[in-house]
DNA sequence: TAATTTAGATAAAACCTTTTAGCATGCTGT
DNA sequence: ACAGCATGCTAAAAGGTTTTATCTAAATTA
């Protein structure tokens, strides 16, 4: 019953051949090496009788690739993560690639563990979402001569590929975008976070609304994992304590959610008493009642760059690991009822 | 610059013990082998200096274990599978397993591809979302002693594990609750599909309406990828050809999200003019005005039992594979403005 | 004292590939 | 008749582990 599985070696002894001849063959490098067609055929057939498929374990430690690449999100439960999951995971397949993912929770103590123990793995590469002071582990990686690749944020200390999004200049056009319709008092509800893309759209948001006739606030939440019960009644409390406000610039999708409905229970209509803008896109946007303007992610640009960064560390022979460092343009999806 | 990986052979050579010795201390095996405290000692040390991490292509191919889970789901980037990708990834890391994840795209020829894929790369167990016609794989996997379970729907024809819902409960109880609100004229939204799960949806929900005095339709659409645009044009005609229709069942939330905006657009109101049940929760369902009654799977209830399956299966050591079907049950959110 | 046990360690096989270097054999050209 | 070459194939090393069987020297037992 217990059909074990059959190997290079079998199918040699099976035959009368050498393992050599049949590890050409199977390589397609038995014309270069003068197999005679004779053998080739005899061989091709009897790995197809027994179903043989070669052991890539072995293959691994032979070659020294695993042909596996790590796909560290920050939570890939969370649509945006996903939806770049998917787009990755198409174009690794196509290259002969396979995906490991994990979920860092933005934990800095749980993604050092993860890439530590993924550094034994013989995986080939690294696509990482950095957490906060996550620094000297990806330095590490990079002296080893791991191929990494961070996106959505980066880290200024450390000379390494990434893909990011114009976050400063779309933040601006988005607040921006909320002045020019009109609104004299607006907020910007972030998380409390010292990473580029916060920071960033923070200071693309301010630089609009220090330049224009307008007054603003910053609302930063403490963290909260993607993944916990959202930051409600944070913000109930926020807007009800502030009903000048008639503009609001969520720094992230799941802010807005949550916003929106702390608006919708004080009774603030959207957008005739407050405008909303959010930045990264979501289905739902367009569904709510009213549609929510939004800032849109190229996600499938994104997961391009970032393969496509990541195949050609991949392929460089070389010692030297020189960064590309790529930086995509946002869309305004503007959605206001007129 | 470029350091080469160190191996247990090179600590064997640098502090004149042999390998097995250096071997033994690395697996907590130096006691049971009468290695001396003194040389354990040193070992110790030098492994801490030199950073050594063992390479798991190597102990894969030795033990025949990779310690790598396969998640084939049908998409990837869809909230009901990201979430249970996301729980299993915990339960998984949490038992020393990794997780590589692939779409189907509920496409047969692109499953039979990947599992041939894994089959040879020494993985060591599947998790599986069948898509239709693939029980001869199934069936190969299962010979080949490969541990599988499937899940979100199963396959009558192959004796394997599954962890599934009580689709056909849930559905009755959803199309009841809507009889209950006094809905006399139902419709039954579902995608063209000879899967266990929406058979099941699709009998439950007759079986409620027939035994009621209601009348009922059945509105199958022809299969969309997930990751495709949505039927809402299709649902529109439909919706525009039925004023008559009270009662509106979705088979899933997918289908919902589509059918609601068709709905708003005709200006049929929820929950006046037509009542909705939708199979599968979303985040969305609360937040939507008005609230969206829903059936809940448990999410996290079905990644434990998927993973508690497959690693009791990956500690069988027993040549036979005795299959463990597992059937959860779900909760009907009712959310309609009373 | 001889026989046996124990402590402390190791050699070598096995897991499955890929690839370099080389071995016969027969043929060509001179 | 012999160097040189093409043909068709193979031995063996390497890649990094784990583990079984074994080995030596010292300690214990009879």
């Amino acid at each position: 019953m217990a059909k074990k599985r059959v190997s290079i070696k079998d199918i040699a002894k099976a035959l009368g051949v050498s393992i050599t001849t049949v590890s050409f063959i199977i390589n397609g490098k038995a014309r270069e090496q003068r197999i005679s067609d004779e053998v080739i055929l005899k061989v091709k057939n009897y790995i197809k009788e027994v179903g043989y498929k070669p052991s890539h374990v072995a293959q691994s430690l032979r070659l020294g690739k695993s042909k596996i690449i790590v796909f560290m999100a920050e939570d890939i439960s969370n649509q945006f993560f996903s939806s770049i999951a998917r787009f990755i995971e198409e174009k690794a397949y196509k290259n002969g690639y396979k995906i490991i993912y994990c979920s860092t929770d933005n934990d800095t103590e749980k993604a050092k563990e993860l890439i530590s123990t993924f550094q034994m793995r013989n995986v080939d590469g690294f696509i990482i979402t950095p957490t906060p002071n996550i620094e000297e582990s990806i330095q590490d990686l990079i002296k080893e001569e791991f191929p990494v690749v961070l996106f959505d944020r980066w880290l200024p200390k450390v000379d390494c590929s990434h893909v990011i999004v114009e976050n400063r200049k779309s933040a601006f056009e988005g607040a921006q975008h909320l002045i020019n319709k009109g609104c004299k008092n607006l907020a910007f509800v972030t998380v409390q976070s010292s990473q580029t893309q916060m920071v960033d759209r923070s200071s693309g948001f301010k630089e609009a609304a220090r330049n224009a006739d307008v007054t603003f606030t910053e609302f930063e939440l403490k963290f909260h994992n993607l993944s916990e019960v959202g930051p409600y009644e944070e913000l109930l409390d926020f807007f009800k304590s502030r009903e000048e406000i008639d503009g609001v610039f969520f720094a992230t999708n799941y802010l807005a959610f949550e916003g929106l409905q702390a608006l919708d229970s004080l009774g603030r209509e959207i957008p005739g008493h407050v405008k909303v803008v959010s930045f990264d896109d979501h289905y739902f946007f367009n569904l709510y009642k009213p549609k929510i303007t939004a800032i849109e992610q190229p996600l499938e640009l994104i997961s391009e760059k970032l393969m496509e960064t990541m195949l050609s560390h991949l392929d460089e022979f070389t010692v030297g690991y020189t960064p590309r460092k790529v930086v995509l343009s946002n869309t305004l999806n503007e959605r206001e009822s007129s």
